[in-house]
DNA sequence: GCCAACGTTGGC
DNA sequence: GCCAACGTTGGC
């Protein structure tokens, strides 16, 4: 007997559209990238344990006018070890991770879905199915979250998107 | 620019 | 292990 599929999980990834934006992926080959720098342990833990190949993943940009959902990935490859962690020349070096004992991790992700309008803060504020949202409550600053099926879908239609374009 | 929230560091 | 000090994040 199969075993049957995990469920599929979503996630929210913040990013400053100044540092890398939903632009900046989608002008990336195959518009993939690795999604490495994350140096908080919460997000860490997130990285490397819980987020699977094919999970949904809302892009966020943060500290930016306006704040907003600006489009859908998917997890293309699960939590490995985080390279920049291990180059003298980044600014995501940490002396303090190498490779027999990785301390950060990164995962793939490929842009599935530019939404036509970005999703503003201030709209899914006023959206009560998604008055519970991790992003939403004050001083949440984790940049790697967790998010309901419930609150995906109020995303994708507060976006006009279809579940099945995103 | 302000400041609340949160994480990290380090003395004890 | 506690907790004060400090640094960072990020909305406002």
């Amino acid at each position: 007997m199969a075993k049957p599929a995990p469920q599929r999980r979503y996630w929210l990834f913040k990013s400053e559209p100044e540092v890398y934006s939903f632009s900046d992926l989608l002008a990336e080959r195959g518009r993939r990238t690795s999604w490495n720098g994350v140096r908080n342990y919460q997000a860490r833990n997130l990285l490397r344990d819980e987020i699977a190949v094919g999970d949904g993943v809302l892009f966020y940009h943060s500290s930016t006018d306006p704040l907003a959902v600006v489009g859908t990935c998917r997890v293309v490859r699960a939590g490995y070890p985080d390279e920049t962690a291990f180059d003298r020349g980044s600014p995501y070096y940490d002396e303090g991770s190498d490779r027999a004992a990785p301390r950060w991790f990164t995962v793939d992700i490929e842009a599935v879905c530019a939404f036509p309008e970005p999703v503003t803060r201030a709209r899914m504020q006023a959206e009560p199915a998604l008055a519970g949202m991790m992003l939403l409550r004050r001083g949440s600053r984790l940049s790697v979250q967790p998010v309901t099926a419930a609150e995906w879908r109020a995303v994708l239609r507060l976006a006009g998107v279809r579940e099945e374009d995103a």
